[in-house]
DNA sequence: ATAGGCACCTGGTGGC
DNA sequence: TGCCACCAGGTGCCTA
């Protein structure tokens, strides 16, 4: 499910219940999502401040008092749902528990994160904060896309030579990190680049392109409060509505948008998963 | 070193 | 209604 602006929009949702809150209590319902939960993980969370609440491509990071930061990742299906009104600040009331509800979160401020995930590909750890960059899931991480090591120089290196099509290539965390399927999609529709096209073979002029074009897509996707598609939801139940905005994923069979172009939306199988694209205005 | 494919899961949809 | 095939926003790991 979740690239880099629904985990984005997922933080900022979370960021009012949980930042500078007491953990008071952890329900950890099943020994694993992806992996095995780390040790202790419910006793480690408990009593614990959450000072600051990070993103870093898709995981979430949760920085705690006590020198650990929780690591999360929403995998395809993940969703964090903040319920409970202390305050009159937070929207829902404690809903009935779910099937899949795998981590609940009890705030000391009276608000609840429940985190469901029916396929299971999302993960929890915990980790020093100190060397947090160290962690073997985040050590192999590309730049941020929305940060200043993300530019054109960096894009021409990675492409330089590369025989696989720019589609792999961007979806390559090590490249750069918070692009899933949609994004991608989106990015080349907007530089004109076909999918199939092999990253040594773009000129450097539009190997440049794709960076603004990349930041607009995920910054205006951000904006809209990310995509929702089957079961994203927004940390306050609210749904993105950055669907409405697609240009190409999605579209198969549907009219170009490109100004002046006729072209009708293709898809393809690349690796295994779908490319929409124009193959009129894409080259 | 790198590229490609598989595996890990559940649930929804559409066809017969 | 039931069964089956296929599809889905990710990504680590194995193989060649």
């Amino acid at each position: 499910m979740p690239e880099l602006p629904e985990v984005e929009t997922v933080r900022r949702g979370l960021t009012p219940a949980m930042q500078g809150t007491v953990i008071t209590q952890a329900d950890v319902n099943r020994p694993d999502l992806r992996w095995p939960f780390p040790e202790r993980m419910a006793d480690r969370l408990t009593g614990k401040r959450v000072m600051q609440l990070r993103r870093r491509s898709k995981y979430i990071l949760a920085d705690l008092d006590s020198g650990e930061t929780l690591l999360i990742h929403l995998g395809m299906s993940g969703r964090m749902l903040v319920s409970g009104d202390p305050l009159g600040q937070f929207v829902h009331a404690h809903p009935a528990p779910e099937k899949h509800d795998h981590v609940v979160l009890h705030m000391a401020n009276g608000a609840r994160i429940t985190f469901n995930d029916p396929r299971r590909f999302g993960a929890m750890d915990l980790l020093e904060t100190d060397k947090a960059e160290t962690h073997k899931l985040l050590a192999v991480l590309g730049p941020e896309p929305l940060g200043n090591d993300f530019h054109e120089e960096h894009l021409i290196q990675a492409f330089k030579n590369k025989n696989s099509p720019v589609k792999s290539v961007l979806l390559d965390q090590r490249i750069v990190s918070g692009l899933g399927n949609i994004y991608v999609c989106e990015a080349l529709f907007r530089a004109k680049i076909h999918p199939a096209r092999k990253a040594g073979r773009i000129g450097k002029n539009r190997v440049k392109s794709l960076v603004p074009i990349i930041r607009d897509v995920l910054g205006e996707a951000i904006e809209a409060g990310g995509s929702s598609l089957r079961d994203f939801r927004q940390a306050d139940g609210e749904l993105g509505y950055f669907q409405h905005c697609f240009d190409a994923y999605g579209r198969e069979g549907a009219q170009c948008r490109a100004t002046d172009c006729r072209g009708v939306i293709s898809r393809i199988v690349q690796s295994g998963r779908s490319s929409f694209y124009c193959p009129q205005c894409q080259r």
